[in-house]
DNA sequence: TCGAATATACTCACTGAGTGAGTATACAGC
DNA sequence: GCTGTATACTCACTCAGTGAGTATATTCGA
């Protein structure tokens, strides 16, 4: 559904190793959880999806004292979306700050010979989007004082998330892309 | 729940005077279309929701060839519901957007001297919220590279939202509030 | 004049987002 | 001896959002 959701940071962490729910959920909160919001339940629920639809798999391991733990694996089908998913890039702010940030993040630690390529779809994502609100500003007739105003808000929103891009390039050391 | 829908900008229209469904959601594409995206499934949903809740009453009206049409009334609590939310302020951008806008536009129709109180509701909260995230980043522990570029992303987004609103002000020649 | 597009008016089935509380155990510290 | 915190997961619920379906009437060009 394109739906956007932190399902592809979970799969992300299981690319690194196998996980169980609790420690998935510890490892988002440290490292992405201002980014994305995630509860706990939230992580299982998402979790449990991931594995009816074959991305993940589990294994039952008993524990002495505490319950038993169900230990997550990506499966292959699992690992080509989420590569797949690396290479999208999303069209409004928020997703732009979810999304992207989260495909940099995992990127730059299991493909970092793709990150330019991923930084690259996403500005250009990015500037299509800022034609397009233009050109929809441009045609909006008279009269619609609050849908400009708000077209007018995702512009300068847009434009905005193209400085911090810039500066991220920079901060990050990402080449242009040579096609 | 407090989510942000826009099922307040559905009671609002009605505030003006009874419809059905199927021209609420027309006059909601109208005015609002850029504000909102809103099927007109959703729509649906939404108004049956506000019926079950109390909002909102319904009164069969038969056509003559046409189905039936459902003719919506605000109850008195659902405006009351209505004019309490007016006053609430969001505190993303995402939802000062939506729900600001919807506002302002409800505002300026039916309530017009309260126009300032709204305005300045919101105005207040970003400021707030504007604080809340400096104090974050202040003290947020080195190494968060990520969460450190979301949450500066998020305090340039409600600094832009700033300047738009001051614009919106002179625009709409709000006075600023006097206590 | 026939058929296609468009307008009127609403329903249904489905997947997914997100919360909040509950369950059950272990251990550390006061 | 008791409270707080960590481990590990489940359940019930409400709301968001899509896409397709139903059924009829009018309009308008080929």
């Amino acid at each position: 559904m394109s739906n956007i959701s932190p399902e592809f940071a979970l799969l992300g962490f299981l690319i690194a190793e196998p996980g169980h729910g609790y420690d998935l959920h510890q490892q988002f909160q440290a490292e992405l959880g201002d980014v994305w919001h995630l509860s706990q339940s939230q992580a299982y629920t998402i979790l449990k999806r991931l594995e009816t639809r074959g991305d993940i798999t589990s294994q039952q391991v008993e524990q002495d004292k505490l319950p038993p733990r169900q230990i997550l694996h990506i499966t292959e089908a699992g690992k080509k979306r989420f590569e797949q998913w690396l290479l999208k890039a999303g069209h409004n702010a928020r997703s732009i700050r979810l999304e992207f940030l989260t495909r940099l993040y995992f990127t730059r630690q299991h493909y970092p010979d793709q990150i330019a390529r991923v930084y690259a779809a996403q500005y250009a994502e990015v500037r299509v989007s800022i034609e397009r609100l233009k050109s929809l500003l441009a045609h909006l007739p008279h009269g619609q004082s609050y849908n400009r105003l708000s077209l007018d808000l995702r512009l300068r929103q847009l434009q905005l998330i193209q400085e911090w891009m810039r500066e991220i390039q920079a901060q990050f050391d990402i080449p242009n892309e040579s096609t």
